[in-house]
DNA sequence: AGTTAATAGTTTTAAATAAAACTAAACTGC
DNA sequence: GCAGTTTAGTTTTATTTAAAACTATTAACT
């Protein structure tokens, strides 16, 4: 024992000589804000998921049917930021179950119009009360301030990544 | 196109009567965060992969072993919060790379300890400041006091996603 | 009009991730 | 000291996800 502690303060000193930047992986942003998202996504998948029996892309896109009625796969596409291929399986599934419309479009045959059923919509109104209060309960301890801070520091970041990065 | 649109008006209106409560996805903190996490992950992974070839856990193991000179698998794998499997695959790829040692306690022939080679932390100190310079972009528009209110926030809803889930 | 290019959406293929089973070593408690 | 557990780490299997190829249809150009 006494010889691995002295191994390892030694390898500590040769190692502290030779690094020269320093970075603290738990101060890192981009792992925070990782980290934490995977959290989150992880906590409330598991009201979808085991509770009403989606999945979070099959969820987006009711949500997204939720807000406006009608859309193609190819806006929500860009909307949800899901890739073609997602969006496709994802519709198929909620279609089979009975919880999505598809209608061929008249003028255009390769668009299809998208739209909740009744037990589609039936589901949304079961699973947003839900969404919102888990989401209440997530920044519970947040002033309003705080909150509204929240929000506009996200808003910055998210103009700011557009910078760095689109897809 | 006439009928169409008096079609998505119509649908509209019956939905509205249908959908009684409301969320904009766009504005719903688990997808804000999802999103601009998975945008952030994917600008930055672009340094690690196209311009050092190593994944982001390959990384996150190197931060580990950057900061804290050895450690065993376990430990990363807890400190990192990626799943042992994951861990041992990256510390296998980073050890055929070179990039790391793997020595055997004596004491304990389960356990390996971990280091950076010396090519190890010449990569680690090659891709810190571009991680640091990335990030620096990333906040450069918020003012002192914002990023500061950020880390605070970050905090604050890291203990409370505590509170909704373990893993 | 006819060839080429573009678009919507699906399917196939390949790569990554997560879950579960597994090996080997080390404790535990008679 | 040896049956039963736990622990560290690896490997196998199954599921997801991402990338690429593909089909069908429409638009664009000459």
């Amino acid at each position: 024992m006494r010889n691995l502690l002295l191994d390892c303060l030694d390898k500590c000193k040769t190692m502290n000589e030779r690094v020269n930047a320093s970075l603290k992986l738990e101060q890192f942003l981009p792992y925070r804000f990782n980290q934490l998202a995977e959290r989150i996504s992880c906590s409330l998948s598991t009201i979808y998921s085991s509770e009403f029996g989606i999945s979070i892309s099959e969820w987006r896109i009711l949500a997204m049917l939720g807000q406006q009625p009608t859309m193609i796969s190819t806006d929500i596409s860009q909307r949800t930021k899901m890739d073609k291929a997602k969006v496709s399986r994802a519709v198929q599934r909620l279609e089979k179950l009975g919880y999505l419309l598809r209608e061929k479009d008249i003028q255009d045959h390769r668009v299809s119009h998208l739209s909740l059923t009744d037990s589609g919509v039936e589901l949304y109104n079961a699973i947003v009360p839900k969404a919102l209060e888990w989401e209440g309960n997530f920044v519970g301890t947040l002033s309003a301030q705080e909150y509204r801070d929240l929000h506009n520091l996200l808003n910055k970041l998210d103009q700011q990544i557009k910078h760095c990065y689109q897809k």
